[in-house]
DNA sequence: TCGTTATGCAAACGACCGTTCGTTATCCTC
DNA sequence: GAGGATAACGAACGGTCGTTTGCATAACGA
């Protein structure tokens, strides 16, 4: 079930396809990755990688699937031991800008990328990337609702409004460092997350 | 030399061909556009498409150009006539929210699009995509140094920091609108920036 | 050990890609 | 009116697209 890398068999390769995939998608685009090329890059036949998942779309359905559990494990698991609230929130911030500063995913944060990429079509993985917009939006709304709660963000803050701004600013750091190769992307992101929670390091 | 709207022959043709070409790529991104299918909703044959650009990369980077007019007289000009400072700089967030909820793009900002298709990709079309982020940045940056010097905002206050984040919140509209369908997508936005700039109508 | 079931390959399909070529219609200038 | 430039056309090029089909071969359960 799981697309660590030992396995037996079509699991496996199963795995290895969708890991290109992804390295594909994360660089062009979710829309841009082509049977021909993976088959190439995996040094197999087309009918081989689009086999185990029958049609593109599948496959883009997986590697999205795929992206999201790698998010998961990069950015939430470090810190979903820890207690919510702001504590946390603030560590899920630094969690967030190590991974959009390290190369996980070759062309940076895969949701910007298929967001961008699928916002102006209609189908199945259009939804399956709205979903996981929303949903990781949800996660910020619910943490920041907690350290409102917890009396760590001012009574009467608007937690939609606190998740908006944070993902708002990540997808600035994407950019700055996918497009404009700027190097303190990271640093200027954590000025503006940091601000946003309250927690100000520079001047009032 | 202007694309508007009349002109003869040429010239036209050549102007109604980068407008659907700029629609095309709003929807489905800059690299998606298609010869073949600018032909189809031009009544045209692909020859005569790409006559006057002789190869796809000059369309591309047309539409860009196009694109970038467009911007300019839709969020610049109206403002730009103003004082520089942080009244003007308010009404450019002001001007530039109100052209994200518009239709100007049928798929939402143009650049931000762009950005994500070609900032894995390398070529002319990706140093004119990052040139404009880069140049658009720039033009954030002096108005926050005018508010600056002017006593409008805190003196020490990183300009670069001021233009990232709005740049940031921007970009999150975006994403909120044409992803999400958010219907306060704007009003999200407005709140984080008037934020940025010091204009807190919410609570402390 | 032998059928059965997976697994992946080679080849081919029709469609569309960007680009090139030669030709035609239309206009402007002598 | 004749002649030349201009603009767009239709047809074709070699490639690549996603997908389908039939055939090997490897692995497995009896």
């Amino acid at each position: 079930m799981s697309p660590r890398s030992s396995a037996t068999g079509a699991a496996r390769t199963r795995a290895e396809i969708i890991d290109a995939a992804v390295g594909q998608a994360s660089l062009e685009g979710l829309e841009a990755i082509t049977i021909g090329r993976l088959a190439g890059r995996l040094g197999m036949s087309k009918a081989g990688v689009i086999g185990p998942f029958g049609t593109k779309e599948e496959l883009q359905l997986a590697a999205l699937e795929s992206a999201n559990a790698v998010f998961r494990r990069e950015v939430w698991d470090p810190v979903a031991s820890a207690e919510p609230g702001l504590g946390r929130l603030e560590a899920l911030m630094e969690s967030w800008l190590s991974f959009l500063g390290s190369d996980v995913f070759p062309g940076g944060c895969f949701i910007t990328q298929a967001a961008a990429d699928f916002d102006g079509r209609e189908g199945s993985v259009r939804a399956a990337v709205e979903e996981t917009s929303r949903l990781w939006e949800r996660v910020l709304c619910r943490e920041a609702r907690a350290a409102i709660g917890r009396g760590e963000l001012p009574a009467g803050t608007d937690p939609r409004q606190i998740a908006f701004e944070l993902g708002a600013i990540a997808q600035g750091v994407n950019q700055a460092r996918q497009l404009r190769r700027e190097q303190d992307a990271a640093g200027r992101g954590r000025r503006a997350m940091r601000r946003v929670l309250g927690l100000t390091d520079d001047r009032a």
